[in-house]
DNA sequence: GGCCCTTACGATATCCGTAACGATT
DNA sequence: AATCGTTACGGATATCGTAAGGGCC
C-alpha cells in the first residue's frame, strides 16, 4: 500500500501532457519532485511507465496498459470525496472566509440559503485577499475555519501565494467550501 | 489528494474490528499511529468516522455511509495492482529469494516453468530464513532482488522480524513473487 | 487493577525545492 | 543557446514508536 493516489494522479497528468515541466506545473510541483515520484511509482510497479526519446517523453506499452485502471482509481476517489461532501450532517456549523471580490455574490446566496435552511449555521467572514495573503506571508500564518486554526505549511502557503486560488489548494477548505456550495447550488 | 489509500484501508480494517488495538496489529501499526491516522482522515473529511462509547468504538452515521465507497477504493486498487502484475513483460529478469521451508516446492515449480518458458530468466537463491533475518538485524541490512539491493528501512525490518513473512510486507518483493507465482500458477 | 483509547514527544523516513549537470534541438 | 529531463543535496514535513495519562469495565 505504498503506492499513493497522488502518484497515480501524477502518472495520469504526465501521460496527458507527455511533458515533465508542464505536468509539474499543473501539479504544483517542481520537475524534480515529479520526476522522482514517477520513478518511485515505476519502481513499485516493477516496470517503467515512460521512456524518453531525446527530450521527448513517451508512454511504454506497460504505461499505456496501466492508464485505464489508473483513471478508474481517480474516478473512484472523486466519488469517495463527493460522498463525504454530500454526507454533511445538517448540524455542523460552517464558517467560511470569502475574499472581497466574491463577497457580494456569496453573501446573497448565503442569505437565500439561510432562509431555506435556518438550522444550518453559516458564518461568512469577509477579508481582503491581500489580507489573507499577508497572514500567509508570516511564517506562522494561520487561516481560520469554523473557529479552528488551520495550520498552513510552507508548501501550501507558497502554492496559495503563487496561484491565488485558495479553493484549489487547501483541501480542507475546499471541502468546506464545496459543502456550502453544494447547498447553495453555486 | 492528501487522503491516502493507506488511511482508507485503515478505516476499513478498524470498522471491521471496532477495536483499535486489534486493528492496529492487523495493520502492523501501534495503536497510537493508527489512532492518529484515523484522526487525520476524519479531519480531512470534515466529519468523525467513529465515536467512542466508553472503551467501545462505534461507527458514526457518517462513517457508515463512507464504508461502501471506501471498499470500492480498495477493490479498485486491487485491480490496479493485479493489472500491473499481469502486464509483466516476458523479458524481465526475475530473481527470487526463497527460504529453506519453501525451497523444494518452489524449485520444482520453477523447473517446470522454465521448460515451458525458456526465455524468461529466473534465478532462485535459497537461504535460511534465519539468515535473511540476520541480514535485517544489521541496521544496514539489505535484501537483493533481481541483482539490485533492496533498501530496507527500520519499520519494514521490524515488521519482517515480528511476523516472519516477507511476502506480506515488502510490497516490491511481493510484486515480484506474485509475478512469478502468477506464471507458476502456485 | 487491567484493558483500552488518547496524547506528548523524539527519532526516523519521506517529500519537496534549489541548484547543477547532461543531452537534445 | 535554449529547453528539457535527470541527479545530488539540504531543509521542511510527515510518520511511527515509546512512554505516559486517563476513563471504563
Amino acid at each position: 500500500m505504498h503506492i499513493t493516489l497522488k502518484q497515480i494522479n501524477n502518472f495520469i497528468v504526465l501521460s496527458e501532457t507527455l511533458h515533465l515541466t508542464e505536468a509539474s506545473q499543473k501539479l504544483y510541483l517542481t520537475p524534480s519532485a515529479l520526476h522522482k515520484q514517477i520513478k518511485n511509482l515505476e519502481e513499485q510497479l516493477g516496470n517503467k511507465l515512460f521512456k524518453t526519446k531525446g527530450k521527448r517523453i513517451e508512454l511504454t506499452g506497460f504505461g499505456e496498459s496501466m492508464l485505464p485502471q489508473s483513471r478508474n482509481m481517480i474516478l473512484e476517489y472523486d466519488k469517495f470525496i463527493r460522498k463525504a461532501q454530500i454526507s454533511l450532517t445538517h448540524d455542523t456549523p460552517i464558517s467560511i472566509n470569502v475574499d472581497f471580490a466574491h463577497q457580494v455574490s456569496v453573501m446573497n446566496k448565503v442569505k437565500n440559503f439561510k432562509e431555506m435552511h435556518p438550522n444550518i449555521l453559516i458564518d461568512v467572514n469577509v477579508s481582503l485577499w491581500e489580507e489573507q495573503q499577508s497572514y500567509l506571508s508570516n511564517s506562522k500564518g494561520t487561516l481560520y475555519l469554523s473557529g479552528e486554526p488551520l495550520k498552513v505549511n510552507k508548501n501550501v502557503k507558497n502554492k496559495i501565494l503563487k496561484n491565488q486560488r485558495l479553493s484549489l489548494l487547501l483541501e480542507k477548505v475546499t471541502l468546506y467550501l464545496i459543502k456550502v456550495f453544494y447547498y447553495l447550488k453555486i
